[in-house]
DNA sequence: CGGCGAGTTGATCATAGTCAAGATCTGTGG
DNA sequence: CCACAGATCTTGACTATGATCAACTCGCCG
């Protein structure tokens, strides 16, 4: 992969990565930091499609397709590595092994999209918190930055509003809820698990490990 | 492609092709009828989280992953092109423009997935059903199983409900709106566009055409 | 003719949205 | 170190969108 590496990029907060309707020349892995995918309605409403966290892939669809489909903007200090897109395309010709990885990134991405569209159409806003909490945490500590009983939350309770479809008052509501039940708490910018057993139950998640992730 | 054929298949309506959590050996494309794929919930409650038209691919989560993490099924009698799992990881090796296609194909579902969020998330119940409809009628006619005003629906009102997140009831209800603003009408099994343009201005669509697919 | 799946319609209920006001937290400059 | 401003979070009161329940109709197939 390092032969494909064309550079490093440190970006601050609120910063726009990727712009929804434009294309890249660049693609990103992200090495540290935390960002939020999202597309906006004409009207200003926004709808969060999922969370970035380091491993993943940013603006694989604008090297794939003709552009993007959606923005991301970091909501943490990040920092970056680059691809020249161009590069992506020579690596399925080099590289095979590589290749299927990345299709198995946009699969994965496929298969988080599916879970986050059944929270938003069918589950509750007590679930659809518990549910967003539950992964939230849950991918942190595959990646290494939560332990088992805390995080650090760099989103805002309207980018979780935004990402379930929820109002943020409401939201805010919920998550009192979830305090109330001893069960979690969120509270600036630190995330607390009490009891993740009764979150996962909440959310109605039977469950089963994680994939393992190639790495990249 | 030939290469990889693995044979043909043809299913009735409400044939099973794919289960979540299983791992098919076989992967799918679509030459003729069409599908959903959907999640169920513990209690029954189901997200339809796509539409599967001529052309579209079926089982690549499966290939790639090591199961599939949602399940397909026939809605109408089908005709598949059959491939082999195996097959997909030789041709990463021997055809990068295959290859790099169906990540193409990968990243439009993200694409629709993305979108379909958005519209779950996001629109109320009128913009939600016209942006389906809309939908759905723009991929018919790109693969030529509709006319300008006309198109067979094989769904069921209550698959419709259960792409949106809304009840089949509320969903009725909404499809009556728009037969009464003469816009579209859906009455057995087969759809009609009275003013596309009107429904795309209720769904709030701004936009462009859609990319040029891949030959598969 | 009878039965079943799908669609339709009305009445009532509940979840989540909106509006509004206040509290708390954070960063900035004096 | 403090004061202030803007962002973020919190809580209450009221509203509205869509869910649920229930009954009925229609079309299709045996």
């Amino acid at each position: 992969m390092e032969t494909f590496k064309a550079g490093e990029l440190r970006v601050d907060r609120d910063t726009p990565i990727v712009l929804e309707g434009t294309s890249s020349p660049h693609l990103y892995t992200v090495l540290e930091g935390t960002a939020i995918r999202f597309k906006t309605l004409e009207d200003g409403r926004r709808q969060v499609i999922g969370f970035v966290l380091p491993g993943d892939f940013i603006g694989l669809q604008a090297a794939v397709m003709a552009e993007m489909q959606h923005s991301v903007t970091a909501v943490s200090a990040m920092h970056l590595c680059v691809f020249n897109r161009a590069d992506l395309y020579r690596m399925f010709g080099e590289q095979p092994e590589r290749s299927f990885d990345v299709t198995w990134l946009a699969a994965r991405e496929e298969h988080f999209l599916g879970d986050q569209l059944v929270t938003v159409g069918r589950r509750s806003a007590l679930e659809r918190v518990a549910h967003a909490l539950h992964m939230l945490h849950g991918r942190a500590l595959d990646v290494g930055i939560a332990t088992k009983t805390s995080m650090d939350m760099p989103f805002t309770q309207e980018d979780l509003a935004d990402a379930l479809g929820l109002s943020l008052v409401h939201t805010n509501k919920t998550l009192s809820r979830l305090r109330a039940l001893q069960v979690a708490s969120w509270k600036t910018k630190k995330l607390e698990i009490f009891d993740r057993e009764r979150l996962a139950d909440i959310a109605g998640i039977e469950n089963a490990p994680p994939p393992i992730r190639p790495l990249i």
